[in-house]
DNA sequence: TTAAAAATATGTCATAGACAAAATGGTTGA
DNA sequence: TCAACCATTTTGTCTATGACATATTTTTAA
C-alpha cells in the first residue's frame, strides 16, 4: 500500500536527507556510518533503513546536536533522543493526527478546508498560536520519522500559506502603522514563520509586506526605502546556524537607517543569549505582539508627524 | 543602487546557476571555461561576469543546446543565440515590463493586484493563455539575463499561484466531470503549468485536484483510486530530460487502471515525436481544451452511469 | 566567572581518473 | 521518407584521497 522505497544512489540520498555527497562519504570513512552497499559498478547504494537513520540524524543535528554524538547510534536510540527534545505536550492531538491523515490521503482541498474552518472557529490569533504552531511541529516530526514524503510537506506548507495569505489579504490596510516588512535572509528557505507573524501583526492593525523567503540584504534595504518601512522582521528557523545570526543582523543594522527597527524571530533565535545592538529578538509569537505594543507607545506622540519623518528617512 | 555582486565561491555558483560543482570543474578542464580566479587558499572564486555567462549557458542548455557548442562563446554571442530562440513577439510589452518592474521594486501586493485586475478584465481563459504564458517567458528571460534574483522569481511564482488558486477555489465543483488530477513527477519542480491547465479545465466544468509538484508515481496511483480520478495530467517543463518522459509515462500507465487517461503537457513535451501508448501529449494549452472536449464526447453517453463505473474501478 | 588560546571536530574544496548515460550521426530496413 | 538500430563521441556523475578553513569544545590564564 505504501511506497516500496528501493535502495537509493548517493545523489538521491543527498536530495532526500539534505546531507551533501561529501558529507555522506566523510561520515562513512570517519564514523563507519552510513555503510552503503555497492552496485555492480562499485557505486554506493543506500538501503532504506540507512536513509531513514540519516534523516533522523539530520533532524537531530538541526536541533543542535553534533555528528560524533549521534552518527553511530541505532534508529531506536535516535528516536528516543528525538522524543526527549520536545517538552510541550500538544493539547489537541486529534487535530494534528487528522491533518497528517489528510496529507497522507493527498486531499489538499480537504486540508485547506479543515484549516480554514479551524480559523473561523478560533479566530486568527488563536489559530496561529494554538493550531498552526503545534501543527508545524507535528508535521516536522512526522517527516523526520519518515511518515511523510517531501512533497507531502510541501502540500502542508501550501495549505497553511493559502489560509494565512487569504486572511492577510482581508486585513491589509495601507494606512496601518507600523509599516512592517517581513522576510528571511538568503540562507533561510523557510517562509511560514513570517506569514504567521504577519497575520498576528496585521490583526493588530500593522501594515505588513511579506517579501517571501531568501531576500539578499541589499534588496531588503531597497525595499525598506521604497516602501517607507518602520520595522523589518526576519525569521530564522531551527536550521539556521545560530552563530551566524548576530553578524547577519549587524550587517543589516548597518545598512538601514537607525529609525528602522529590526526584529528577529523564529525558533533559531531561541538559542541566542542577547540581541546585537539596535535589534530585538522575538523567540515566541507573544514577543512579537509585545514588541508591537512597545513600538506603538514609543511612537504614540509622533504618529501625526510620521509622514515628514518618512520623507526625510528616504534620503 | 543595484546589488554589488562580489565574486562567488563554487558552492555559491552552484546555488546561483544550478550547475553542480563537478560540472563546473569539468567544464573548466574540458572547455577552458569558466576560468575562476583563486583566493589566498587556492580555492576557486568566480567573478560576476563569468557567473553571468554561466547563467546564460544554463538557460540555453535547458532549451536543448549542448555544452560543446556554447560553453566557449562570449556573453554577446550567447545573448544573440538566446534571442533567436523565441519567435513569437510578445504583443503586450507594456504589461510584461510593468510586471518585471513591480518585481524589481519588491511590491508583491502590487503585482498580485495588477495580475488580478488583468484577470478580471480579460476573463480567466484569456488571462491564462495571453497573459500568464508570455509573462512566464518574459520573467524567465529576465532571470537568465541576470536582471532578476532567484527570490524575485519566487515572488513572481507566488503571485501567479495566488491569483490562479483563488480563481480555482471559486470554480471548484465537486460534481464536475471529468475528475482531473494534476501534478508533476518527482524530478520536476515546476508547478505553475499544472495550475494554468487546472484553471482552464475547471473553467470548462471539470473537477480539478492539484497535488502540487513532485509526487512519486506510487502516490499518484493512490490518489487516483482514493478520489476516483478520470484523468491524470502531468506537466514537464523544458528542463525535464526529454528522453525520460516516455519511460516515465509508460511506468505510470502500467500503474493505473486503463480507464484512467494520462495527459502530458508543458514545454518539455513539445520536443517529443509521439506519445507512448495509452497516453496523450498536450504541447500547448489549446490541446488541453481539445482533449477535454474529446473526453467529453467519448463519455457523453456514459455520464449517467459514471457513478457505478467509479465504484467498480476502485477495486 | 569571563576571556583568550589551544585542541579537536567537521564540512568543504581540490585533484585526477573511471565509466555510465545521453546524444549524435550514419546505416539499414520497412 | 521515416523510424529503428548501432557505433562513436560527448557529457555528467561517481570514486578515492588528502588538504585545510571554519566551527565547536576544552583548556588555560586573567
Amino acid at each position: 500500500m505504501n511506497t516500496p522505497t528501493p535502495p537509493l544512489s548517493i545523489s538521491a540520498v543527498e536530495r532526500e536527507t539534505g546531507l551533501s555527497k561529501d558529507v555522506l562519504r566523510k561520515w562513512e570513512a570517519r564514523y563507519g556510518f552510513p555503510q552503503p552497499l555497492r552496485d555492480e559498478f562499485g557505486e554506493r547504494i543506500y538501503p532504506p533503513e540507512q536513509v531513514e537513520r540519516l534523516r533522523l540524524i539530520k533532524r537531530l543535528m538541526d536541533t543542535g546536536m553534533r555528528p560524533s554524538k549521534i552518527v553511530g547510534k541505532d534508529a531506536a536510540t535516535l528516536l528516543s533522543l528525538a522524543a526527549t527534545r520536545h517538552v510541550a505536550a500538544p493539547q489537541s492531538e486529534a487535530l494534528e493526527t487528522r491533518a497528517v491523515e489528510l496529507l497522507r490521503q493527498h486531499d489538499p482541498e480537504g486540508l485547506r478546508q479543515t484549516l480554514y474552518r479551524m480559523l473561523l472557529r478560533q479566530g486568527l490569533a488563536r489559530f496561529v498560536q494554538d493550531t498552526i504552531s503545534p501543527l508545524n511541529h507535528a508535521v516536522g516530526e512526522a517527516w523526520a520519522r519518515g511518515e511523510l514524503e517531501v512533497y507531502e510537506e510541501h502540500l502542508y506548507t501550501e495549505a497553511v500559506q493559502w489560509v494565512l495569505r487569504n486572511a492577510l489579504a482581508a486585513l491589509s490596510d495601507r494606512q496601518g502603522r507600523p509599516r512592517v516588512l517581513l522576510t528571511t535572509l538568503p540562507e533561510e528557505p523557510h517562509g511560514l514563520g513570517i506569514l504567521m507573524v504577519a497575520a498576528l501583526l496585521a490583526l493588530e492593525g500593522a501594515y505588513c509586506v511579506t517579501l517571501g523567503p531568501q531576500t539578499p540584504v541589499a534588496e531588503i534595504a531597497n525595499a525598506v526605502k521604497a516602501q517607507a518601512i518602520d520595522v523589518v522582521v526576519l525569521s530564522f528557523s531551527i536550521i539556521y546556524p545560530p552563530r551566524r545570526i548576530p553578524p547577519a543582523l549587524e550587517e543589516l543594522r548597518q545598512r538601514l537607517a537607525p529609525a528602522v527597527e529590526i526584529w528577529a524571530g523564529g525558533a533559531g533565535t531561541a538559542r541566542l543569549h542577547r540581541a546585537p545592538a539596535g535589534t530585538r529578538l522575538l523567540p515566541t509569537l507573544e514577543d512579537a505582539l509585545a514588541a508591537l505594543g512597545q513600538w506603538r507607545s514609543a511612537h504614540a506622540g509622533l504618529l501625526s508627524s510620521v509622514v515628514s519623518v518618512e520623507a526625510t528617512s528616504q534620503t
